[in-house]
RNA sequence: CGGGGCGUGGCGCAAUUGGCGGCGCACGUGCUUUGGGAGCACGAGGUUGUGGGUUCAAGUCCCACCGCCCCGACCA
């Protein structure tokens, strides 16, 4: 591809509104545009990348036995309506009506079209198990995008599903699926940790995300220094020391004016956090209202708390009338006397004596208070937040935290959609059975960001050779000075394009500077500069861009390069 | 949805008290230049996000709306 003819322009200047590494890079150096919140346009280069990176996930998922389709990107609303998603699903999931006033809705993922697509076509239990994926755009109207091309509204996605007779199958085609994902991020020069997850809407019963660590990353990670666990903190279990016993004390009144933090109580009253319960407060989405108790030197874990009340449509955290109609009084509060609430005490909370909690009136706290002896819970169960240094569950070493971006994702749905939907097959026992399935997915884009994020320097992009949009960039400098320098680049641009290898040749009439700049923004692997000085020096001038390794190399070393019949060394 | 910020040419920015909308880069033409974002000359490019209001006069003040970014909430 000639520099002169591609579609696409190099900005001088960073774009104010980019702040990732990622995303300045991709908009300076013409590979992306916006068009709107989360929407973004992939100009030839970014295409071509977008296109390198699907071509490693399908080639490591056809190793596995996956078979590529496509299915539609606008689905009718009845189908949603048959799993239950339609009325479970917020405005994340756009709506619309069709010209004969039918309900639809865009793609926000393709398990309902998948099992309606497993009722017409698998009768026999000889049909199965096999795996479908694509490459397909999904619409998901999130509250808040952000990054670039991290998060977004609009983007495409490799979705597999695994279709199988039982659990068996299912356990066999995820772990399938980990190695195949373990591989794919290998080759896109990802370092992706596999973290256990929550199933989330998903459902299902098992779920790993694969995690890029990345300070901008949006979940954190629980990483044991030790062994090797990682899971997403979400569902990370706390390990603590269960507490000495004490005597339990006597329940007592303890004046705390303006003390509505844990923070200030414990300095207040010069006791340890851990000597304190905090107390938060959240309503399902059906209005059930939930007080979630945790030691003071812990935070409530949402995900943990909603699961433990298997809140149906998550947790909000509730508003200060709502909580003072309970009985209860924030920053002073406590579920003793409280009403009309579930009340979750964390593990260790529970099992931590005489604690300091609220009274439930303004400037006032209560000291010695204990579960069960001063209030009932409704459940007792972990719902409290994994600390840096904490004791790994599996090994009992501390652990780290760290944020990570989730680069692909791998659950076990089993039956949810294809009960839900009739997808049965006839077993070899002649029952019907319902299939069981599982679904896997890898955002290409953000994918493609988190490789800039993890290749790239002061300069610009450095593209791993998997996914670089071209594997060279041939720069001629000084042509017009020296015929011969553009005769010899034209000579290679053509070797390499008789070959079936297309490279980048900027042909432009720039000067050295502008070229040189750019061809580091732009990042191919190679960069190969003739100029009277190399040709010279006995040929072309390779510079691996990642390593920035130089050296003259023979025009007969780099034809053979460019044809793809040699490996360059610089 | 809550908090904060910003909308002026493709990108980055300026415009005093309300007083003729400018600058750098990028872009076009010509000449010179060619190993690290070249020089000179000439030139093109704008409904200052939209709508209303105040005023002799609005980029600037007021109201409403729209859009974008950041933090949070949220995230199949």
């Amino acid at each position: 591809m000639r520099l002169s003819h591609l579609f696409f322009t190099t900005l001088r200047d960073d774009p104010t509104e980019a702040e990732m590494p990622s995303h300045r890079l991709l908009l300076r150096a013409g590979y992306i545009r916006q068009l709107g919140a989360g929407i973004y346009s992939l100009l030839p280069l970014g295409f071509r990348v977008s296109k390198r990176v699907e071509q490693v996930i399908r080639e490591e998922l056809n190793a596995i036995g996956g078979q590529e389709m496509e299915m539609p990107v606008v689905h009718p609303a009845d189908l949603w309506r048959e799993s239950g998603r339609y009325d479970q699903i917020g405005p994340e999931m756009a709506r619309f009506k069709d010209r004969g006033e039918r309900d639809m809705v865009l793609a926000m993922t393709h398990e309902e079209v998948v099992a309606d697509l497993l009722r017409d076509v698998v009768k026999s239990y000889r049909q199965l198990p096999f795996i479908v994926y694509h490459f397909q755009t999904k619409w998901r109207d999130e509250p808040r995008s952000r990054g670039g091309l991290i998060r977004v509204r609009e983007f495409v996605m490799k979705d597999s599903y695994s279709c199988d007779r039982d659990e068996a199958g299912l356990d066999s085609a995820y772990w399938a699926h980990h190695a195949a994902y373990t591989r794919i991020f290998e080759r896109l020069g990802l370092e992706a940790v596999a973290v256990s997850s929550d199933v989330g809407m998903m459902g299902g019963s098992l779920a790993h995300e694969f995690m890029v660590l990345n300070p901008a990353g949006e979940d954190v990670l629980v990483i044991c220094q030790t062994c090797d666990y990682a899971s997403n903190r979400q569902i990370a279990p706390t390990v603590a020391e269960t507490p000495a016993a004490e005597e339990l004390l006597a329940v007592e009144d303890v004046a705390t004016p303006d003390t509505t933090t844990i923070d200030t109580l414990a300095a207040i009253l010069d006791i340890p956090s851990s000597r304190t319960a905090k107390a938060t407060f959240f309503v399902t989405g059906e209005g059930v209202f939930v007080v979630g108790i945790v030691r003071g030197d812990y935070d409530v874990n949402e995900t943990k708390l909603v699961n433990a009340v298997k809140a149906v449509g998550g947790l909000r955290p509730a508003t200060l009338e709502e909580i003072r109609a309970r009985g209860m009084e924030p920053g002073y509060g406590s579920p003793i006397g409280a009403r009309d609430a579930i009340v979750v005490v964390d593990a260790l909370a529970a099992a931590s004596p005489n604690l300091v909690a609220g009274a439930n009136r303004p400037g006032w706290h209560l000291r010695n208070v204990n579960v069960p002896r001063d209030y009932t819970p409704d459940v007792v169960t972990d719902i409290a937040n994994v600390r840096e240094g904490d004791a790994c569950p599996s090994c009992g070493g501390p652990v780290i935290l760290r944020n990570g971006i989730e680069v692909g994702n791998i659950f076990k749905l089993g039956t949810k959609y294809t009960k839900a939907l009739g997808a049965e097959y006839l077993g070899e026992d002649g029952a019907r059975h319902p299939i069981v399935m599982g679904s896997y997915g890898i955002g290409l884009g953000r994918n493609v960001a988190c490789i800039v994020e993890a290749h790239h320097d002061e300069k610009g992009i450095a593209w791993p050779e998997e996914v670089a949009p071209y594997p060279a960039h041939l720069v001629a400098i000084g042509a017009n000075k020296e015929p011969l320098v553009l005769e010899t680049a034209e000579r290679l641009y053509a070797a390499a394009q008789a070959a079936g290898r297309e490279i980048l040749f900027d042909d432009r009439d720039e000067s050295p500077g502008v070229k040189f700049t750019d061809a580091e923004l732009l990042g191919m692997p190679w960069i190969i500069t003739v100029s009277p000085r190399s040709l010279a020096a006995g040929g072309a001038e390779v510079t691996n861009r990642a390593t920035g390794e130089r050296g003259v190399r023979s025009l007969d070393d780099v034809t053979a390069f460019l044809e793809g019949r040699a490996p360059l060394v610089a």
